[in-house]
DNA sequence: ATGAAAGCGCTAACAT
DNA sequence: ATGTTAGCGCTTTCAT
């Protein structure tokens, strides 16, 4: 059986309260008492019930943290940032993992919230808006990382029209206007990212195409063969996301299309994989950090007053430039 | 503030005991009460409290997990199935995300511990054998995915020693004699594919040489250069993980090494990246789904019956042949 | 089948 | 500066 703080009380020859007060680092104890109560505690390898504390205090530091896709490498990163930003502010972090089809979000909800969580960092969530709204009136919430926000809730999230626009400018800029656009589905941040596309297009006067994906390398891959047979293969593929920018470059390559001398590539997210020296994929960076801390940061507002109107982040985001992309091959 | 059991209770016209039965679906509980109840808990939004339910019943349903470094796919991999097998047994789980330095580990530790853990998953952890030790002696530990099991931890792990002897006889059957290796670094499952590399390389009675390297694409790097700068390219370079391997490829590209031409490469994970088409990395596959679901078995065993002996499990992994290896260049 | 009562390990007034 | 006391929401004997 663990020690309690009754064990470390006796053994210190003081009371409970005053084990109590020390563990929590409390001013008003003499140098004296801490010094006995600390060299109990370690003597017993006494360890504070964080169940038992927070029970007694109704204050809670946990954030419970839904991710939507553990195995997606951005998603690592988006949680480190996050749990980097919670460490600091003083947080614990649950993790729900979720999976790709979403269908057990809901249980792992119900799961964190048993656990007496503070708030709810909710990564790329694939709820519907109203199972959304419903969770954020029972618990602080914040959602990181949609483009599409959802009218009530807290959420931080890159201003992916404006990264589209630079995309977009980019390519032109280096003489391309046939730029095809690979989706990521249905899912909402997907569709923040093509609707940007579609913006930045129209802005530039250039006739959209988007060819249907999903988020993976796969559904890159079969993005990249329907374009490929389409015939009509444009100078330039914009993709919803790194994963599926390397499943067309893949295709690229075995059917001999040099990339970028005859088809310019984009990607999003700034993955690992985009870093590579063997990939060298131009790509959105997303302000991972920002991200983090800004979401952890709504958090804590919120629940220091959950009265105040929901807040809407937009992070900018910076394209880096490698080596799949140039100059538009002569039309 | 949330309803509790006593506001259930009040609700239902029943004793709290009654509602403490009904939540925990115990039998004995008139079928008129048990729908009574649920009615009650239903139209208040109730929800068990955990760490009410964990302090009074000294019964904890949370496994910790300790994760090295979540920016590396492989670990959302293998905590995939680690959450995936969890759940299957009815446990949640408490992470603690690692970093890189390893620096903070024992904080993490620290923070898990206080949060009545059930038992503790530790994800190719960087600590030192006596550390780890300790901390299997204060919670039920399991040790996932290090090569070289510290004597008295329950572990699972991949038998790096006989994965490295397929790698090195899928290459001698190609032809090669020249095989660098390329290691992760001092740490423990990096030292484990060393090893097993040294002896695979006896046992064909071929000439070891080893490169540095530090499981990341930046050391492949560097270890690639060192290659290429050393003069003597080998026909073949076996990479202690994914990302060295791909950190190598990217040099030889950039040298305008062919690779499987005149070098093939092989990594270690067989993670998203070695997948990609582009990439098609030759790379050893390891039982992830079953390492995760031995993991929450032994460390169940473990709880049920603390005083057995320490048990090791060395799974086997499978070598998934891509393009980057073909027959040794003639000498 | 249901209720009453004690207590899990801790915090938080309130004393002193 | 330290001790006393009463809970936090729940489970768990033990009665009935």
């Amino acid at each position: 059986m663990r020690p309690t703080q009754e064990d470390v009380a006796r053994r210190a020859g003081v009371s409970r309260a005053l084990v109590s007060l020390v563990m929590r680092g409390a001013t008003n104890v003499s140098p004296e008492s801490r010094r006995t109560v600390l060299a109990a505690a370690d003597a017993l390898g006494y360890r504070p019930n964080a169940s038992a504390r927070s029970l007694a205090s109704k204050e809670v530091r946990t954030f419970g943290v839904l991710i939507h896709d553990v195995t997606n490498p951005y998603f690592g990163l988006l949680y480190s940032a996050v749990a980097d930003a919670a460490d600091r502010a003083g947080y614990d972090l649950l993790v729900g993992p979720g999976t790709r089809s979403g269908r057990r979000e809901a249980a792992l909800v119900a799961t964190l919230l048993e656990h007496q969580i503070a708030g709810m960092v909710l990564l790329s969530p694939m709820m519907r808006p109203a199972e959304l709204r419903r969770l954020a009136a029972t618990v602080p919430s914040v959602v990181v990382g949609i483009g599409d926000p959802v009218t009530g809730i807290d959420a931080v999230t890159t201003d992916e029209v404006r990264a589209s626009r630079e995309v977009v400018d980019h390519l032109v800029g280096l003489g391309h206007r046939s730029i095809t656009h690979v989706s990521g589905g249905r899912v909402r941040p997907a569709r923040a990212r093509t609707q940007g596309y579609l913006a930045a297009m129209a802005a530039h006067d250039l006739e959209p195409r988007v060819v249907a994906g999903d988020f993976t390398a796969d559904g890159g891959r079969e993005a990249g063969r329907a374009i490929v047979a389409s015939g009509e293969l444009p100078t330039a593929v914009v993709a919803a996301n790194d994963l599926a920018a390397v499943g067309v470059m893949g295709v690229l390559e075995a059917e001999g299309v040099a990339v970028p001398g005859e088809v310019s590539v984009v990607g999003c997210d700034d993955s690992q994989i985009a870093r590579l020296d063997l990939v060298g994929l131009t790509s959105v960076r997303q302000a991972v950090d920002e991200l983090g801390a800004t979401a952890v940061e709504l958090l804590a507002a919120r629940i220091a007053d959950p009265g105040t109107p929901a807040v809407v982040r937009r992070l900018g985001a910076s394209l880096e430039v490698r080596r799949t992309t140039g100059p538009a091959r002569p039309g």
